[in-house]
DNA sequence: GGATTACATCGAAGCGCTTCGCTTCGAAGT
DNA sequence: ACTTCGAAGCGAAGCGCTTCGATGTAATCC
């Protein structure tokens, strides 16, 4: 193994002075500079990152901390992954992956073990069992999700409730008159996961200040459930023209159910959905959706913790402005 | 922050001690061990990791090495990542995501910064450039995926070829005479990916076994693709009965197509898919199917990967053997 | 021109842990 | 009773790095 030592000895100079070089933090002049760096070229060192940890008490490493609980939508969990090891590599960190299944003692563990500076953690909930244990760590850390009391912690998250309300502006300003919720599964509100009733109360105020009723539904993620909610729905309600869906896994499900039922997509029925671009434009006519952004969210996550290891303080929640694209699955209503 | 010198202290023994107790390296009585046990819970002592890292030689730590290409299917990796991880805990190791947006030099820097002890690479490819970067990496590692050239590695993988054989075996035995295979996008035989091309000789293996028509066509995954490649696929060979799907995003498509043209699932056209089983449930009718055990596979790397860090030899090829399910998209075919 | 300052570099301490070799002690062997 | 031996625990070295204070040197000031 090269150590700072070899590097010093091949380039003349001290090993503080290589690290200095390294960490930049005083004066060096630019031929030792110079030197030292093509020393560590030749010979292909890379300082021994545990023994930096233990000097300089900063591991350069955060926690990615993923709920191990069903019914998560795993493409999004995925990207966001990628956001975030891509993200803290340009901070010349590296990203830890945690889950929950060892529950919260993992968390003691990889902040008390020094193994990482900081965490981040995916998918909280409204009350989540992870906040509290976060508050007595004494490392930084940054949710992506809501809970219920955010004093003290920092938050990024879409901004639920203006995507459910942004959708309802779509449809009403193509004229749509009858528009119902069909939303996350009735766990998901059990759990109070916050972002399902966020976008419902969204749904509800926007549809109210249009004077329009609010139908909102759960709805399970099997074809079966699928089938039985919009069934249910056009039961009670034969006159509904627009769909808003806030259930990724029941988007593919929904869109053949209705073409079973002969309601056409979007001449009888406009259906917009809030899930990732990707999979809206996959289907057939492609939705018109308001994006999970889960790219902005890794990376905004990752720049405030960032900010919170740089000892800047950071806001209590940045939501993220909802923005929704026209596709195909939307229309005016047909003329009655 | 605690160290072992002040539950050395809490305990009345030396350091050392402490030491072995954690390890279990050397004999220690048994009054001892628990008065030392008995300190780390008072104090919630943690190892510091760095330290630790640095006197033992061992960072306990294992390198998940994603590929950053497009067209990955996020699910199974997300699958993959989480059993990694839950698997490498039992070991009493812990897992860094790296991804290949460094190119090759992350997997050199991780390695030769003592970041990791070993490596874990995800999704490998028939001529990987991870593949030489690996071999003089000095670290011991597991691919997930099998290189055109083997030796010196240990690789996991699915048995494709098997897996292609299986479903037209599962497919002729229910009387099925006209087959064909819809594959990979054309990029993904383009780049060798292995997989792709070993299902499809064991189709064509299979098939030419019975005396059949080999028909394999690679087949886009967006919408338009998958109509084009059915469309074609059922001009060219109009009395084709069954079909074997390994493109997992096709599928959707895939169905929705077959539905259009008006040919009922399984009553005329039979579909058995290479597939996550969660995926062949979701559908309706569910899907017949070969699994793709992203659970297996990564317990089975990460369980190789100890073996090797403790300095155990391993097999250069593991293959797991496939299951075939059959459910609701595969029946006789009807009589003509 | 001597004192002052800034700049560039060095040396050594120490981060918290593991590990090697040593000491001690009591039990067993002869 | 004397050696022998294994078990249990201790002490100190050292892993590779950062960082603080010190030192040497050159530029700057009145």
């Amino acid at each position: 193994m090269v150590t700072i030592a070899d590097v010093a000895r091949h380039a003349g100079v001290a090993p503080s002075t290589v690290s200095y070089v390294l960490s930049g933090k005083r004066a060096i002049s630019a031929a030792t500079r110079a030197r030292v760096q093509a020393a560590v070229r030749e010979l292909g060192y890379h300082p021994h990152a545990g023994a930096r940890a233990l000097a300089s008490n900063r591991a350069n490493v955060i926690a990615l901390v993923l709920p191990l609980r069903s019914g998560m939508h795993l493409p999004v969990l995925m990207q966001f992954a990628i956001t975030v090891v891509t993200t803290a590599r340009q901070y010349d960190h590296d990203v830890l992956l945690v889950t929950s299944d060892e529950g919260v003692a993992g968390l003691q563990r990889v902040a008390a073990s020094a193994m990482v500076d900081g965490l981040v953690l995916m998918d909280v909930e409204l009350h989540d069992v992870r906040v509290p244990a976060l508050r007595k760590l004494d490392r930084p850390s940054v949710l992506i999700g809501v809970p219920a009391d955010t004093t003290g912690l920092t938050c990024v998250d879409l901004d639920f409730m203006a995507a459910g309300e942004r959708c309802v502006e779509h449809l009403v300003a193509l004229g749509h008159r009858h528009i119902a919720l069909v939303g996350a599964p009735p766990a998901v509100y059990e759990r109070e996961t916050g972002f399902a009733e966020r976008t419902r109360s969204g749904f509800i105020a926007a549809v109210q200040r249009h004077g329009l009723q609010a139908i909102t539904t759960p709805c399970e993620d099997t074809y079966e459930g699928v089938r039985a909610t919009v069934t249910e729905l056009f039961a009670a309600y034969p006159n509904l023209t627009g769909l808003v869906v806030h259930n990724e896994a029941a988007i593919d499900p929904l869109m053949d159910v209705l073409r079973g039922m002969g309601r056409r997509v979007p001449e009888e029925v406009s259906v917009v959905a809030i899930c990732p671009d990707e999979m809206a434009e996959r289907r057939s006519p492609p939705l018109s959706s308001v994006l999970i952004p889960a790219h902005e969210l890794g990376q905004e996550a990752v720049t405030l913790l960032m900010r919170k290891l740089d000892g800047h303080p950071t806001e209590e929640l940045t939501l993220l402005a909802p923005r929704l694209t026209a596709r195909g699955s939307t229309a005016p209503p047909s003329a009655v």
